[in-house]
DNA sequence: TACAAATGATAGTAATACTATTATTTTTGT
DNA sequence: ACAAAAATAATAGTATTACTATCATTTGTA
């Protein structure tokens, strides 16, 4: 038996359900090619369409626009990850190793998931390094967060912010903390690939560092 | 007297020098409004141009495109913030109160420099939040960096950075840190407007609350 | 005054971001 | 197995964007 794993997502991001057809999963497994492959600005439904072999008016039938299709792709991987957390840190009883476990999880390149065939998650890691703040730096934020657009990201914030409780019930920043670590943990890796300068970190050494750099954040900020 | 700061640019960051004309300073001064108003997805030249009575092909003698603008003026914000964090912590000689300075800078709402007549500082600094990352999280950030369009934004990283192992020489990640202070200062404030629930900051009571995240954060961090 | 440089006015093109229409194929309910 | 419904494909069309090109006019400067 093939077990696969289905995040729920918002209806209201899509006009037709991508995850129930052939077409939809297509549109899902290209875009995520696509978007990594040439950046959200110069990625078109045009060139998607080509890509999976159908029209620009098929794409149009399950998304309104690129930018819902970006934030749908987004919020599928904050939903994803909340999954791993959760699946990853459940026998953890200690709050500060499983903190420790979060930030290895953020800040680790993703491995392609095989419980999810038409999603690559370390494709959509890296899409979430370069794009995923364009998901909500926008004119319409308010507008799309009332319709719920980010709430698998503010879950997941949520979830660390509960961690970082249970390590110091005390701790007078739990929200900003948690976003803070999820933003930096995909900044300095953006910067160190791309803008070495502003970080002390050698791409060679790969994610321990930031790691590293993360839990010296914030377990000197908890404990104080 | 009137005195005048001017904050030198990269010159391939432009065609013609917008400081050296009426119509340069215009589309300066209102690419800032316009983009302010509408963020930087709906800024077009046509826009541009009625708003500056102009025509598009008048911007498009000082600017390739949308994105340069962008570099530019938000390259012009971090060389002004550099100036002013060197004027503003001239005599401090204690490191960990210039250290607060900086972060106070960076985190509090921004007033108009009269000192610069045909730029806004304030509506800049809301498009350094909003807009900001924009700059860089391209598919072209490394032919930019190549040309050295993030110059005044290292800059400023290696400054604060400096100050960073002023106040501690082991400190071990001097660069990391200072590229996390600029951006989470801004990214809080993002969250604090638009996504409240990613931070524990109400609106009410301004940047304080940043700059106390901040402050606790970064010399916890240090001090350990 | 005269010459160059900057600006303005206008036009044109390829690509983008859609919407609409109709034909064809596939699914599904009986 | 068959009709109806739903999904898809094929095609066309529009307004806007992101430019480039040309030429006339104004303005500043030797």
């Amino acid at each position: 038996m093939k077990l696969e794993v289905q995040i729920k997502m918002n209806e209201t991001l899509y006009l037709r359900d991508p995850e129930q057809s052939e077409l939809g999963r297509n549109i899902i497994k290209h875009s995520i090619q696509l978007i990594q492959k040439t950046g959200f600005e110069s990625f078109t439904f045009k060139k998607l369409a080509e890509a999976i072999g159908t029209t620009e008016a098929g794409i149009y039938r399950y998304f309104e626009n690129k930018h819902k299709l970006l934030v749908y792709i987004i919020s599928w991987y904050w939903g994803w990850l909340e999954f791993q957390i959760g699946y990853q840190t459940k026998n953890i009883n200690d709050p500060i190793t499983k903190l420790q476990q979060v930030i290895k999880l953020l800040a680790t390149t993703v491995e392609d998931d095989i419980m999810t065939s038409h999603v690559d998650e370390s494709l959509l890691h890296q899409i979430i390094i370069a794009e995923g703040s364009k998901a909500y730096l926008t004119k319409h934020v308010s507008e799309d967060n009332k319709q719920q657009y980010f709430k698998p990201y503010k879950d997941l914030c949520k979830t660390v912010g509960d961690i970082i409780l249970e390590c110091n019930a005390n701790y007078p920043y739990p929200h900003s903390l948690a976003s803070t670590i999820v933003e930096v943990a995909h900044l300095q890796n953006f910067f160190m690939h791309n803008l070495p300068a502003l970080t002390d970190f050698d791409k060679t050494k790969k994610e321990d560092q930031i790691i590293n750099f993360l839990n010296h954040l914030v377990f000197s900020s908890i404990n104080k």
